[in-house]
DNA sequence: ACGATATATATCCGTTAGGGTATTCTCGGA
DNA sequence: TCCGAGAATACCCTAACGGATATATATCGT
């Protein structure tokens, strides 16, 4: 899903929308006035981030209330981590391996 | 420039020449051996990398080394650090407005 | 100086994205 | 029951994307 959820908030009006939603729920009305897009264009950009997982819908009357479902940011936020810990641990190693005179390089495995 | 960085890692090959990138530095050649795509379409990638800031090149010879920019990839986590703090200061208040009887939607503000 | 190797650019192509207008669907209220 | 409001879907259009092949551009080794 990360290449879903990267790409929904690769958009600039959806992030806006997604940033108003961790602020609290909204509905479609209330993101789409936050953004200059016509309301089809902000119920396309909220599908995208629907089946992005980032944020799930719940019906109230005529109006349809988003909610931000955290756990997709969270998936995007672990994975950025967790790449900077390997690049963390590959800066101490560098250290050791330098001093041993080995080759830093991927090539070099 | 996070529109560019999110563009640039949501593709799956850029991931993986990212992933890469993170255990050490790489030639253009390195990166491209990683993914099912012609030398033209890794050069590409590459560029895209290179405009979204996350990677930097240095020429060896006729090869290029290709090094990760963890400041880059430390701006989209600390933006989404950021949204999850937002959404964790709202969880804790709605308690106290829901003590309160206020409405926690985003419309009433 | 020449051929081989490593990258990048140019060009073409099918697909996807994002936006707009028109239309449809569904409720709520009079 | 009919009207208006909120939201989604259907289409259309243009631009950007990602890949492929063919072609430069360096640079190394001989």
């Amino acid at each position: 899903m990360m290449d879903a959820v990267l790409h929904a908030l690769a958009d600039p009006h959806r992030r806006v929308m997604v940033e108003a939603l961790c602020a609290g729920e909204a509905t479609a009305g209330e993101l789409g006035a936050l953004v200059p897009v016509a309301q089809p264009g902000v119920s396309r950009h909220l599908s995208v981030l629907r089946e992005a997982g980032l944020v799930d819908v719940r019906p109230d009357g005529q109006r349809r209330i988003y909610r931000l479902q955290p756990a997709a940011l969270a998936e995007v936020g672990d994975w950025i981590e967790h790449r900077q810990q390997v690049w963390e641990q590959r800066i101490a190693a560098l250290h050791t391996e330098v001093a041993r005179g080995k080759r830093q390089r991927l090539r070099s495995e």
